[in-house]
DNA sequence: GCTGTCAACTTGAGTA
DNA sequence: TACTCAAGTTGACAGC
């Protein structure tokens, strides 16, 4: 087995029965290593009962239940020996042993980050071989990295969510303002533009431009020397629609 | 004391 | 079947 999975597959787990990945990779809730952001302190052990490691490993072993499993406690040995990562009872809730919160440094961060930057998950070689780079365990790699990527996407949910809300005011307005357009045509039709004299209904249309209406020009007129003067004003914008909007 | 952050954990689902 | 991931949860800690 390489180094760096030595750590990984120290199988101590306590309470949690359901686990199915409990034995192969994951510590207890309690357990945390004692010294992971101070490389220098890495090699010292929990100094609870004066134990030496390999005592102390031969406690978790009875108290996890897990003599028979000759492999793990290698593991938790080399662990312990290498500072990786110390196992802890349940009942074991001081020093290193409780369930520490552990504080990645400045620079453990920040390497992580630049990583993460160029790729948001990690293969097996590339986690084993940060997690020697950082001194960390592969396990608190590949947790940072999930963790990492469900922050990203909670955020890329936030900012979804504030773009939706914005496209729907402006949904809202544009439909407020369709609602209005609406209601003024329905009143012209009440009380038609005195344009609109001068032409059948059908013809009539808005122009684009300046939402006035509109109708087909010359065709229908139907001219009258009494037309009064001011209708023949709207008339002359009006009856020259769309062709010259401009003007409008 | 409350709240937010974050490392670590559990669980269920997907995949090679 | 082992492994990885997402989603949700837990617990320690810091800042107010």
């Amino acid at each position: 087995m390489e180094q760096e999975e030595v750590g990984l597959a120290l199988g101590l787990s306590l309470g949690h029965s359901s686990g199915h990945h409990q034995l192969k990779e994951q510590q207890s809730p309690w357990s945390q290593p004692c010294a992971l952001l101070e490389p220098s302190l890495s090699l010292s052990l929990p100094a609870k009962d004066s134990l030496a490691a390999p005592v102390r490993i031969a406690a978790v072993k009875r108290e996890l239940r897990m003599e028979e499993d000759d492999e793990a406690t290698d593991k938790a040995l080399y662990s312990v020996a290498s500072g990786a990562v110390v196992a802890a009872g349940a009942d074991d809730d001081e020093g290193c042993n409780s369930r520490k919160k552990l504080r990645l440094s400045k620079e453990q961060s920040a390497l992580l980050e630049d990583r993460f930057k160029e790729h948001s998950t990690l293969n097996p070689k590339q986690k084993a071989a940060l997690a020697r780079q950082l001194n960390l365990r592969p396990r608190q790699v590949e947790v940072w990295f999930q963790n990492r990527r469900a922050r990203t996407k909670l955020k890329q949910t936030e900012v979804d969510c504030e773009l939706l809300k914005r496209c729907c005011e402006t949904l809202t307005e544009e439909n407020r303002r369709l609602h209005r357009e609406l209601q003024q045509l329905r009143a012209l039709n009440h009380h038609p533009h005195p344009a609109a004299f001068f032409m059948p209904a059908a013809a009539l249309s808005i122009c684009p431009s300046c939402e006035r209406i509109a109708g087909a020009p010359a065709t229908a007129t139907t001219g009258g020397a009494d037309r009064p003067k001011a209708a023949g004003r709207a008339a002359a914008h009006l009856f020259s629609p769309f062709a010259n909007s401009a003007a409008c």
